[in-house]
DNA sequence: AATCACCTACCTATCAGTTGATAGCTGACA
DNA sequence: TGTCAGCTATCAACTGATAGGTAGGTGATT
């Protein structure tokens, strides 16, 4: 039942990752799970719908792989400057929210909430392992979150993801 | 003569700063300047051709904002920042390129290389103040360019400018 | 056991609107 | 007379979206 559905959400973070949201199309993603746009409708009625699944799933799955990491004994920075490399090493897939953010006033509302949602949990999640005051934690959680995806751009932009290791090297 | 060409591309420079490549058409440009979308095809052939002059005129413009505030006493890192904010202050508008750079692969390749080598410019001028040695001074380029450009992505898409100063405080 | 209503997950066919792009015309100006 | 800088009109292709059909399954009623 689920996996259909997951196939179409696995298309679309794909596409969206390589082109933004005005970067697919619901036929794209049909064919690329081998069904037609109607029943990609049929799952998910407006493509805002569609993207917002998507951008859910992704802070979803970052939360959880978060805690796994960190479970396994790595420091917050390190775990979330891993997660961001392994993402750009695997196939030079930028971070789908900062794609999302990019293009804010081009994408539904409804989406970049999403894509809000996610730095809102990315930085608090840094922050938390500051020792500092509550305006010092902030800017920690955003200097660090802000490095890691400049570096995804720079890294993906000049072809060579290398670069994210040197962009971040400094960072703890 | 070319103050028209210079119409069009303010537009299409605000309309891609806003939703990217894939979120604005000839017609909205042709509109925003007051002419018919044959004649933004008569100046600028194809989308590519109008999506690379724009960023090859931000990049040209930028370099000389650069040494301008630089002749006026700031210094580079300092330069790159004020620039940065500004444009984020004067509008919500992000960096050009870095739009362009996250949406890459659905981006005609012209376009891409165009914001690769505004990158590139931007990473040896900050790099150049640096006293390091060749790899420590790409990487602290790299670092701070990344950092003002997530900056603005993470303020952008948190709806709060002063998250890019926050951010980007510790910069030297 | 057989019929019935209902559901899910697709399908075909089609829609109006938008897209980038082209051909060819017009008027101004040198 | 040309050249420039616009214009009208049109194109095929693609867009998100909808209407309506169908095959197969579930579960209750008869």
């Amino acid at each position: 039942m689920t996996e259909r559905v997951d196939a179409i959400l696995d298309a679309a973070e794909n596409r969206i990752r390589r082109a933004g949201y005005n970067g697919f199309s619901f036929r794209e993603i049909a064919t690329d799970v081998g069904i037609k746009s109607a029943s990609v409708h049929y799952h998910f009625p407006t493509k805002a719908d569609l993207a917002a699944a998507v951008a859910k799933r992704y802070r979803e799955r970052f939360e959880e792989a978060v805690a796994k990491n960190e479970a396994a004994g790595a420091g917050r920075v390190e775990t979330w400057k891993t997660l961001f490399r392994d993402s750009l090493a695997e196939d030079n897939r930028m971070c789908l929210c900062g794609i999302l953010a990019a293009e804010k006033e081009g994408v539904p509302e409804v989406v970049a909430d999403e894509a809000r949602q996610f730095f809102e949990m990315g930085v608090s999640s840094i922050a938390e392992v500051s020792k500092d005051n509550a305006e010092n934690s902030l800017a920690y959680g955003l200097n660090i979150l802000a490095t890691l995806e400049g570096a995804m751009l720079l890294a993906q932009s000049m072809g060579d993801n290398t670069l994210f290791d040197l962009a971040t090297a400094n960072l703890k």
